[in-house]
DNA sequence: GTCTATACTTTGATAGAC
DNA sequence: GTCTATCAAAGTATAGAC
């Protein structure tokens, strides 16, 4: 199993309790969010019109604004989904690691979780990861905040490994962090759920981690 | 040695005599060129507008025009300039390699060629790695092609490694592939001139992609 | 909830003076 | 080469009817 459910109504309708009827603004709000993700993730920022995510599920330009207050509060709802989504994603399976884990099996967990929970907020994340820089600097900066955090979650994981005496001694934490979630990351832009399982990707990222691309008597 | 000098007013002017004279407007259009990768890397395509790269320079909106045609063919100049510039220095670096080099050590070249002239042409490469899905689309179609020639000389390196032997065999070159692109790319996100010599970081992403960042014996 | 109508701003681009 | 002046198109957002 590579793909979990995409996120619904249930998911983006946030704190609803489950006794509440889900409304028709609730189904409303929830396609415009998703069209807005799509398109902020195409376009950026400022080439992104309001008329333009309106006509995408049919409605009026203005008839967003019941739903939004503005384009900025659009954009912010669409950076929460796709950051907080691999985020928690990530922070759950790792906590859910059985407790003898080496730190490679929690590192193996971590990377299989970001990959599929990247790929399944696909144009969430890809709006996080393409329009971070365009926002206005005051939305922005609350969410490079979130990032942030996430990545020292990784840093986090690194160094239990490196006190477990389980990493090279010459490797750079830090260094090595930028380098596995940019080389993480990336896949956003070229997987496609038609080829190759998600699984099968993640299980080649460990390895390439793990133990690099040469044969082990190289150096 | 790990900054080269940055991209001057000669290598803008393309195909320009070195017994020709740097015109006044080769001045203004190289000044144009450079405020406009920092701004489009910033703002994105459409967030770019002919006034905020006319005032960032001195000059009226309207004057951009004598340089330049249209915003797409001031973007398609951007482009170029980044795409080209990694891609070159990469190929002669790579090129340049005594003989009777190792897969390994032109693996090792190519990661710190990618990574200085990543950093070099700094705003250009931004730019197109930011904007290049913004563009309009004929515009895109051209440099996605360029990119992805980039990328098949990645992959003849990596097979020219397995040809003498020395992946492990059960590397995805593909795979492999995209995964340092993203990894190495992801500096320009990061990296700043202050900190860490270039040199060290290409060392330690040369170690990771290699060998991985767990012990030997811990599979 | 969604519409039509519209106020107001900013945009890419051109014309023609200097 | 660069300026001022200007245009038509497109942008965000609001008001008020249904």
């Amino acid at each position: 199993m590579s793909h979990t459910e995409p996120p619904g109504v249930r998911d983006v309708t946030r704190a609803k309790r489950s006794s509440e009827r889900i409304t028709k603004a609730d189904i409303s709000r929830e396609r415009v969010l998703t069209a807005a993700a799509r398109i902020f993730s195409e376009r950026g920022y400022a080439g992104t019109t309001m008329r333009a995510v309106a006509k995408n599920v049919g409605l009026q330009a203005a008839s967003l604004y019941y739903h939004y207050r503005s384009k900025e509060e659009l954009i912010e709802a669409v950076l929460d989904m796709g950051i907080n989504g691999v985020s928690h994603a990530v922070h759950a399976a790792v906590a859910a690691t059985p407790p003898g884990s080496s730190g490679r099996d929690r590192i193996d967990i971590a990377i299989h979780a970001h990959l599929t929970s990247l790929v399944r907020f696909g144009d969430y994340t890809l709006a996080s990861r393409r329009v971070l820089g365009q926002v206005p600097a005051h939305v922005r900066r609350k969410h490079v905040r979130l990032r942030d955090a996430y990545g020292e979650f990784w840093i986090a994981l690194l160094e239990a490994a490196r006190s477990a005496d389980e990493l090279r001694s010459d490797v750079d934490l830090r260094l090595a962090r930028t380098f596995i979630l940019g080389g993480l990351n990336f896949a956003l832009e070229w997987y496609k759920p038609q080829g190759k399982a998600l699984d099968d990707v993640a299980r080649q990222f460990s390895l390439l981690i793990g133990d690099g691309i040469f044969a082990v008597p190289s150096k």
